[in-house]
RNA sequence: UUGGGGCCUGGUCGUUGCUCCGAGUUCUUUGAUCCCAAGGCGCGGGUAACGCCGCGCCCGAUAACCUCGGAGAGGAAAGUCCGGACACCAUAGGGCAGGAUGCUGCGCCAGCUGCAAGGCGAGCGCAGGCACCGCGUUUCAAGGCGCGGCGACGGAGAGUGUCACAGAGAAUAUACCGCCCCGCGGGCAACCGCGGGGUAAGGGUGAAAAGGUGGGGUAAGAGCCCACCGCGCCAACGGCGACGUUGGCGGCAGGAAAAACCCCGUCUGGUGCAAGGCAAAAUAGGCGGCUGGGCGGCCCGUCCGAUAGCCGCGGGUAUGCCGCACCCUGCCGGCGCCCGGCGCAAGCCGGGCGACGGCGCGGCAGGCCCAUCGCAAGGUGGGCCUGAGAGAAAUGACGACCGAAGCGCCGCAAGGCGUGGAACAGAAUCCGGCUUACCGGCCCCAAAGCU
RNA sequence: UGCCCGAUGGUGUAAUGGUAGCACAAACGACUCUGACUCGUUUUGUCUAGGUUCGACUCCUAGUCGGGCAG
């Protein structure tokens, strides 16, 4: 399953977006921000995804980049779990690059089986 | 084993992703009308000038999806400590201020400058000079010689300032104790007390006490005198030079610190890719751009400086400013929008959108050479070299095998078995240097030990 | 990414190169029946490592940490 451009959140709106009108779901080693977009507006949209992993919380650029992949890896392999028109927000901790991959795909799909379904079934 | 130098930064394979590029497939318009090609050259014409006009030639674009193929982190990518490229602004020249730098010679180095010779250059290397430290040797000692180490190594005979505390005295030196002489008094005497004077050899203080050692000399002492050494000046000689050697003169003028101010020599505009530039479409307004001429003032820039030491130069007068918001003349045009405040208006002031876009930006590329077409710009073909190019920021995830250090067990040892699973660290305009972090491996050189 | 600053007890701040002070805080004691106030005493420090100097918070070099500016 791709991870495409367009499925990455850019723009500073869009994560002011998650931020203050989303939902948050603390999953341990990192924390799930969970936002969906007005269906009417884009229909059938993919979901899109944004890491944050700060220098403060995880570490030097090394442990950054590495945190940022690994969370984007859990998220491509299993967005199919995330309903259409969501925004993500995936907010790295320094136990992101100390747990198992495994691990961090259980705490992910645990995640995700609480989300809202969107309305139309 | 120790020291120095150089090189490398786990390997192979599979599945599946990410970024960029190429090829294929599909659609549309051509190079000013949402974005995605505001092309180039030649000739002619025109203008104050231009992106102007005409003709001709050359060159060229094409999204997304999908398929195939190719490439994809470092020695430090880091710190941002230096130098440069590049970009913009400024710039006649000279000087001042500020900053950097500092033994000599030679070589190298990203590059810069110059017609050339040559010069500059962050730094690096080699050889040498001098100073200091350690060891050895020699000497009564100072010192000399040899070996090794080390040095941000111009000037303290240009000037200003500083040298706390301790100590009698700290840069025009100094008389506390002590030593010596003289006078007076006491005492049989040794000597003691008081007063006057001489003295820097000794004690003590200090980081540092104003040449050192030895001898002479003296009441006691002192470069007071002598020898050697040190120091300063002069000369000769040697050396490309730093500097050295020798001789003469001077009885000594001389303390430390310039990583205090400072002086001398040399170099030196400012800013920093968040530089900078692009993104044009009529309410036909002096609205925008460009440009010529002119008056007085004012203002700004030029690191400072024009209100000046001197000669200025450039610009603004919409964006920063006077005369009521300089004036006059002209050319071209496609020249974005909104909000708030002041104001009759002209206009002025403040803020925002466009604008988290795209270029700069690195192989749809560049350099060199050859052939060929063309007047030229350039095109085509071949050879060699360079080989990441994101933008909330790619180089990953999982699996299999091999696997270093470390740990445990066995073995006299060589080694074997098991466990373990790889340091520091992630490009952000580029290049060169420096510094810092760091698991291990390989190679070379030197020394010592063992075989 | 580029540029520019700073670091002194727990906190806020002083110190021509010459003994590191001050205020608040903290601890203890006194005053009080108890607490507060007040008074007294004490503890705690120059970011780190080298260098220059007789001597470094100060000067120089390298690093660490923190902060600011530029869209």
């Amino acid at each position: 399953m791709r991870f495409r451009p367009e499925q990455h959140l850019r723009r500073p709106g869009d994560f002011r977006a998650v931020r203050e009108s989303g939902r948050r779901l603390d999953c341990g080693a990192f924390t799930l921000w969970h936002f969906s977009r007005d269906p009417a507006a884009v229909p059938a949209a993919l979901p899109r995804v944004g890491v944050v992993a700060s220098i403060a919380s995880v570490g030097a650029a090394v442990q950054r980049n590495r945190a940022k992949r690994r969370l984007r890896e859990v998220f491509r392999q299993h967005q199919d779990l995330v309903p259409a028109g969501s925004d993500l927000l995936l907010v790295a901790r320094a136990a992101v690059n100390r747990l198992a991959y495994p691990a961090l795909v259980q705490k992910f799909t645990a995640a995700c089986r609480q989300l809202p379904r969107p309305p139309h079934a």
